[in-house]
DNA sequence: ATAAACCCTACTTTTTTGGTAGGGTAAAGA
DNA sequence: TCTTTACCCTACCAAAAAAGTAGGGTTTAT
């Protein structure tokens, strides 16, 4: 029930970029010392990321990365969802038929709902809110 | 972010017990028969349950396993609660000092709301309410 | 007594997580 | 054009957690 540290320092690195959105492409490198996670790592999450359309990256010297939609276009779930690969209490959610007892089953209702109210908070959050709330203190 | 079989096992079983909770103790291999769980795993889960008094036993021949409430009166969150060691979706949700940089952390009121979300669901879920729904089918 | 059933400790195996290593490729700027 | 900078890609590895087994001990109703 542990959050992976790919969801918790994808979104850490989510947050760097949307503090930066204007200021053109910024190097992985930077940001991995802002965030304190090593370099190739985060490379490994932001391949899934690009991939999603989240984040555009630039080649070459100069280059970098950058978000693709304005901070208050990118929940929370949006990147956790990516990361995680699926938001899912259990391997049933989507799919009933991988157990063999889906047809009787009372229990899958419930981790059915609870995802749903985990999937509806983290989709209600967007970057622009975490960092709008931070500018205020 | 899944559930534990731990969690998915132990809810199976209790719900099994609130079923036949009115016909006096019940024994865990037949519960491991019906649930579908080895006897041994199931022994390893319901010590945590008694402990939190959730279940009561009774030892000896024609001995066996019975709620110790009311099945409206145990949520599943309780019961998550207990064979998950909490229900956290980070380890710094109830602890933030476990983390260095919980001074100027932007994501933890995220996890903090999640798990509050998931929480919040899985306690209004009763096991009298998962009982009832299955009747009326 | 003894059999049925729970109780307890330890161990093992498998899967997932959390990375590291190392080289390849694209492109901006001199 | 050439070189540097930075992204891109494929493997691999180690530690931890999850999942489950094994085996013996204890209690108690009959």
């Amino acid at each position: 029930m542990k959050l992976s540290t790919r969801s918790r320092y994808g979104t850490r690195m989510m947050l760097d970029m949307a503090q930066r959105c204007n200021e053109g492409p910024i190097q992985l490198g930077e940001i991995a010392r802002r965030v304190d996670v090593s370099v190739k790592y985060l490379e490994q999450l932001i391949i899934p990321l690009k991939k999603a359309d989240y984040v555009k990256s630039l080649r070459g010297a100069k280059g970098g990365h950058m978000l693709n939609r304005a901070p208050d276009e990118i929940t929370v779930g949006e990147i956790v969802d990516v990361l995680e690969g699926g938001i899912n209490l259990t391997d049933c959610v989507g799919n009933p038929e991988v157990c063999e007892k889906h047809e009787d089953c009372l229990t899958r209702s419930i981790w059915e709902e609870a995802t749903k109210a985990i999937y509806e908070k983290l989709n209600s959050i967007t970057l622009a809110q975490i960092i709008d709330c931070d500018k205020k203190v």
